[in-house]
DNA sequence: CCTTAATAACTATCCAGTCAGTTATCAAGG
DNA sequence: CCTTGATAACTGACTGGATAGTTATTAAGG
């Protein structure tokens, strides 16, 4: 430090924002209980003890971490997703390459997993992710499908259920990625099983287009 | 305690299966970084200085954990995927099920989803899971579909994204039963899950039988 | 009695959260 | 302009509590 440097700086405006940014790269890396906060205070330019002065505790970080991470990415699916005019098939085309991009362009999947994982020591953390995201997220999927099926564009059965199959390839390529990838797994083309669920649905899920009759 | 009852009895034959059976019901409830050893070792009624007679850390003994929990599951698996003699169809039917019952019958699941927890403490444990289990059973499975492709019987492209496209809805099964249910989430009925991700990769997987041609 | 399984009290360490003190910043008065 | 005093943003050493792992001691059992 050159002599006559100030010690720091009163930034007031711009900590909370520095500092859920420090707390996402932390968090991201550690998961949320390995997280020191000497860490992200560190990473975020500033002592523990200012941390203190923007948020309450640890989990109160935490919870600005997903609220910053959630919300942009929920609002862009929803806008498309909300009031799509097309068909079904033409919903899925358009679905599936946004949920990859959103996988693989945003921290959500990183601070996914940590909800995941941490789940059952901080169940505030996972009833506000699913309350949040998860089931606004499926609910509009579920909604969708029904109103295909009423359409006769999809094959009967239960809505909800076929939510959960839509996801799950990408639930899993975020596990994969996040879990076994990092211990020595060969990873997912996850752009590759995209396609071919895509071409799994097309055929198994909806009707016409070679489908069932 | 009766006067002249013995303190505590020597069975050193018994102790090691006793605190693993010990150590999964803690574990599975818990998690590993919060189970206490001292509730192991209460568990499994021993005090905690005995439990090191018998595993040198606590990840030595997750490790006897997963061992014990993974070997026979994975036998059973491997015994009725190996050498399955009827065409893919067949085989698909047979094992959907039986992977809904492991799912739901045995700690398997709430161990796994520890393991995926747990994993960026834990490498190694996440290394042994992935090379003893999840490997394996992946191969398995794409060696399968391969020769399924080969015989005409499923569609072109990746027989390991295929793979993992079968088992993704059983993972998010597992994850949604372990993490959000517990904050309040409406349950998955996995009975019902599998019968209609079967529909679908009967219409969109297998070639013939309503299939694409 | 003598070996050793088992106990229970202990140590060493780690870290979220606190707080007493420090210093940047700025406004008002000289 | 250059103090000077008030304010509050910020620091960093500290505390309290928790728990993995150790060890001196006890007693089971042949």
């Amino acid at each position: 430090m050159l002599p006559g440097a100030p010690k720091f700086q009163r930034r007031k405006e711009d900590r909370p924002g520095e500092i859920v940014r420090a707390a996402v790269v932390v968090f991201s890396s550690k998961g949320f209980a390995a997280a020191r906060l000497d860490e992200i205070a560190r990473e975020a330019g500033l002592s523990k003890g200012a941390l203190y002065l923007y948020y309450e505790t640890k989990q109160d970080l935490f919870r600005a971490v997903i609220k910053t991470t959630v919300s942009p990415n929920l609002d862009l699916i929803r806008q498309r997703l909300d009031a799509f005019p097309g068909p079904f098939g033409a919903l899925l085309e358009v679905f599936v390459p946004l949920v990859v991009q959103v996988m693989t362009q945003t921290p959500l999947a990183a601070i996914g997993k940590m909800v995941i994982a941490e789940s059952r020591n901080f169940p505030d953390l996972a009833r506000y992710w699913h309350d949040e995201l998860v089931a606004p997220m499926l609910g509009l999927l579920t909604s969708q499908i029904a109103a295909a099926q009423a359409r006769g564009e999809v094959i009967g059965g239960d809505a909800r259920s076929f939510g959960f199959q839509l996801m799950a390839p990408f639930l899993l390529g975020l596990l994969w990625r996040e879990t076994f990838v990092p211990v020595g797994a060969q990873p997912i083309d996850l752009d590759q099983l995209a396609r071919q669920h895509l071409a799994v649905l097309r055929g198994g899920l909806l009707i016409g287009d070679g489908g069932p009759a």
